[in-house]
DNA sequence: TTCATGTGTAAGTTGAGACTGACAGGTGAA
DNA sequence: TTCACCTGTCAGTCTCAACTTACACATGAA
């Protein structure tokens, strides 16, 4: 897995780091399943189940695609995506390095991009 | 860094996925620091700041101890704690085995210590 | 004594994420 | 037509972590 600036890196942890979305993970390594089916293995409302499949997606940590079944239903499948991350501070400091690359490479001069006060006073 | 139950591992991710926390190591990374002078540089204030170490010391991230320094005034220093910790769908299921094994251990018959309903519906 | 430095904590506010319930829409089968 | 499935989303509530302000208490130096 290729290495992560710190804003991917923290979407990937905040995205792991949670109860219900290690159980999701848990459960999908079994293999592929359709959100009410996953919904019902886990005993958690289907909104919810979305909202952290949502979460999990933006991360790059599960795939969701639809597909049609035999009998003509319409399925949200998710299957887990392959992942595998170092963490360790090295990691932390190369995101952060990686940072100050982007800036570099998007904005002309790397002004405050996430903080609107540039440097903390 | 050995093998962490799902408990461990949230602790440590839930820790770790947090972009304040995430400046507090980088900081850190740096050399030791004492609190006062670690929310000084963050621009963090010192109550907001030891709710953070309390976190990353319980996920065995940081490592706290107070000191006397030359003209007596108590200080109390925080230094990283080395951490290394693979994050991959094995390492996920290890933790749930783990959780089993540790119920098999402590409990008599591994009844529901996170989840209250056992298995679910 | 007062100031500047530090630790430690209690009490309150706030804001985001987690969660629920209800809806609208689609399909095929009885 | 009704039922049993499914997807997708909205509008709320609720809970908890995050954050602020304020305090009590030490020390050494001016």
């Amino acid at each position: 897995m290729q290495a992560m600036n710190s804003e991917e890196l923290l979407a990937f942890l905040a995205a792991v780091g949670h109860a219900q979305r290690l159980r999701i993970i848990k459960e999908l390594a079994t293999g592929t399943l359709y959100v009410s089916e996953l919904a019902r293995r886990l005993g958690v409302s289907r909104p919810l189940l979305y909202m952290h499949l949502e979460r999990l997606e933006k991360a790059g940590l599960v795939i969701g695609r639809l597909e049609l079944s035999d009998d003509g239903k319409a399925l949200k499948y998710f299957e887990l995506a392959p992942f595998d991350v170092q963490l360790n501070v090295d990691t932390i400091l190369t995101a952060a390095r990686l940072d100050g690359a982007d800036a570099q490479r998007d904005g002309s001069g790397e002004a405050g991009k996430h903080s609107p006060k540039g440097t903390p006073q």
